[in-house]
DNA sequence: CACCATTACTTCACTAGTAAAACACTTGTG
DNA sequence: CACAAGTGTTTTACTAGTGAAGTAATGGTG
């Protein structure tokens, strides 16, 4: 069954004729994530913006949100593939907005936790909603075999690149 | 066959505990794509760097390299997946380089087309090959047939996402 | 031809990201 | 216990990206 080429295919090729004894069989895989992600993030973050936030405001309530507990500044950078300095960022610009806080962390004093306020709650909860809605259509194109298929290769490259995902540390019984 | 969960099949698990009825599903494309795609990046950019380019200037250099010839900065954008403003600033700052040139186009005059030089073909050749044994290296992890089967969804999701790749518009038959 | 709409690109003002350095704290060792 | 090594986070200086505005050119229409 010969495949309209995606533009991984043309570049492969194009590779060919440039270097012919390169392997360029990892562009297969590395790639089209690349690219794929490269789209779809130019495209959901317009939609992230008409519900007032930006890709890293998204990630990190996106974290805060589904983890239901303050987590460490170390945490999130791992949780958003994120720099400490970005982090440090986007903790301060969101706590400024009120949509979370920072709690100093009795246990270590080189951390405080942060948590996501009840504002932050509501506007990550309608955000994530209206993102999950725009991701639906974008992959309107592809039936739910493809999907599943895509989906199942996915999580095996996310497992060959970071293992299983590490529990959240435990919460400690007091914080103030 | 039970397998251990990846970052995304543990933050779905979470948003099913803080909304049940939302439908989580695209997350499996959308968000592993996101994710590893970034996690890609962070260790493909170190890489790059000990080579003499950022990410942004692999990219610019290996699409002229890859095309043969000199393309407008408005192709570059969608080959490169980056805006107007993006292109201008990375194409006058590897001209001060010495690794690309602008020429004259004279079938269009509000447009100039961008060719690379023999230095900055040297230089991303190399630079190309270094990063294609980097991927390699970081899809060790997978065997061929997960390697396939994942790149085959991938290629279905980029040509949903973009259609077929639009061929290089053709080369006027003088360019001064 | 004159004029207007559209297109291609650049400039501008601002924001988000990073590595390295700085600082404070925790843990390990003798 | 004292000190060194290691860790967690923030600060700093700089760079890359963007939308909007600006500029020039092209194409369409009457």
């Amino acid at each position: 069954m010969k495949r309209t080429p995606d533009i991984i295919s043309a570049a492969r090729g194009q590779w060919k004729e440039i270097q012919p004894e390169l392997d360029t069989s990892s562009m297969e895989v590395v790639g089209r994530v690349l690219r794929a992600g490269a789209v779809l993030r130019q495209r959901l973050d317009t939609i992230l913006g008409d519900e007032g936030l930006n890709r890293a405001e998204f990630d990190l309530l996106s974290a805060l949100r589904r983890s239901g507990e303050p987590v460490t500044p170390g945490r999130l950078n791992s949780l958003m593939v994120a720099s400490g300095a970005a982090t440090t960022k986007r903790v301060k610009q969101l706590a400024e907005r009120g949509l979370l806080e920072r709690i100093r962390d009795r246990h270590d004093r080189r951390s405080a936790r942060v948590r996501i306020t009840d504002h932050g709650a509501e506007l990550i909860d309608r955000a994530f909603a209206r993102n999950l809605e725009a991701e639906r259509e974008l992959l309107a194109g592809m039936n739910t075999k493809q999907r599943e298929a895509v989906a199942g290769g996915l999580a095996e490259l996310l497992r060959s690149l970071e293992g299983s995902p590490a529990p959240a540390p435990p919460a400690p019984s007091q914080l103030e």
